[in-house]
DNA sequence: TTCCCACACTTTATATCCATAATTACGGGT
DNA sequence: ACCCGTAATTATGGATATAAAGTGTGGGAA
């Protein structure tokens, strides 16, 4: 049976998150309390505490007397969080430098040649879960609880996007050429090199999606 | 009665977040349900939606089947808040030195007289309820929803420990040149200036708070 | 056709109830 | 006298029924 590690309505968050970052719960839809019992198969109390949990990381909307609907995440949002998470892993890149030891760095090595594995055979999907893996490395490198979990807060939100974002695929090639920029200055304890690339890593990202939806609103544009 | 515009286990959050930070609920302390049901004339569900709202903001902390706990903040968050912070506040000073107008500046002006004054007749509650509101000030003017999210997210935890700390009496003076210089560049649309001058403000924060908290342990050391 | 009122559905809050797990206390054995 | 195991108490975790309050919709009347 289940496991009584985690309660019930942190299970249910987990659910709840996967549900609406890989869209089954759209953005924008209304979530109908028992139905989502019925479908969760649990009872009302820890759905509710579950959907208070989810409504201050900013994932839902509470609406009073209404209920709670999937956050619709704008390009203006896109545009706020992005600066910041530049700002906030550009920290951990530097504080990585100055802690990753040389077994650390020999892990970023194998993982950085994975990821050039998968951009060289456009694997996009394994180039991203690799791209994924690195920075969660460096974050924990940072070793720093309220600067991942300040990290993670924003990225929850993040994911809420990707639904609608394609990959560019001219972007593969870009991005891991600033990754490798990234590892270089860790591997040589470059701290500031290391905050400065990963800052222009993740300012690159964001202009990249935002020309991927440029032209999609060109395309379906009214 | 109660106006319904806010939902009662959002009331009950603010209340638990003001007696967790007033000390009322100490560091460490266990909540009781029931008991904390009673003293607040509520009923469980809404209590514990708040409890899991509080946990996910880190100011309670959950054992399973034991039950919620305030957080203790210890030097080495302190020491781990405080460079995030700094980092984010910076980064508002920056777009704030960019966004302001001439009448957001006048404003600034008159609070900065306002903790001129608090400063010279040495009226220590009140400078740091006019610094708190110059720090909002600057925050909003970055206009920048999430940016400001993650710093009230922190802010909460530092809330916590603020208990323990004294003032400085000579941290006073050099606190308000501090502000002086950030408002300064603000004044010149001077961002980098801000970002600079307000991240080295905050860096002093945590500098005079530790020189507080050693010489408080070393008077009460065992 | 339009406006207003009432009903129904929804969330929100309360009140219990049961199950499970943890702590504590008691008793027996060494 | 001390330690260990077991039982009882207690509190959290979860389920369910019910009441209350608000919003929206649909029907009826003008």
């Amino acid at each position: 049976m289940r496991l009584v590690q985690n309660s019930l309505h942190q299970e249910v968050a987990s659910t709840l998150r996967e549900q609406i970052s890989s869209g089954v719960l759209a953005p924008g839809s209304f979530l109908d309390e028992v139905a989502l019992c019925e479908r969760l198969e649990i009872s009302r109390t820890p759905l509710r505490e579950a959907l208070k949990v989810l409504t201050s990381e900013g994932l839902l909307r509470h609406e009073p007397r209404r209920g709670c609907f999937v956050s619709e995440v704008t390009e203006q949002d896109l545009d706020d969080i992005f600066p910041v998470i530049a700002l906030l892993e550009g920290r951990c890149a530097y504080e990585a430098a100055r802690n990753a030891t040389d077994a650390d760095l020999t892990e970023l090595g194998t993982l950085h040649e994975q990821l050039h594995g998968h951009a060289q055979a456009g694997r996009i999907t394994d180039y991203y879960a690799t791209n994924y893996i690195i920075h969660e490395a460096i974050i924990q490198l940072a070793n720093n609880r309220w600067l991942a979990q300040a990290i993670a807060d924003l990225r929850k939100i993040l994911k809420l996007a990707r639904l609608q974002q394609l990959h560019a695929p001219g972007r593969l090639a870009q991005s891991l050429s600033e990754h490798m920029k990234v590892f270089a200055a860790l591997k040589d304890r470059d701290s500031e090199g290391a905050e400065a690339a990963m800052r222009t890593h993740l300012t690159r990202q964001r202009d990249a999606l935002r020309e991927i939806s440029r032209s999609q609103r060109s395309r379906f544009a009214s």
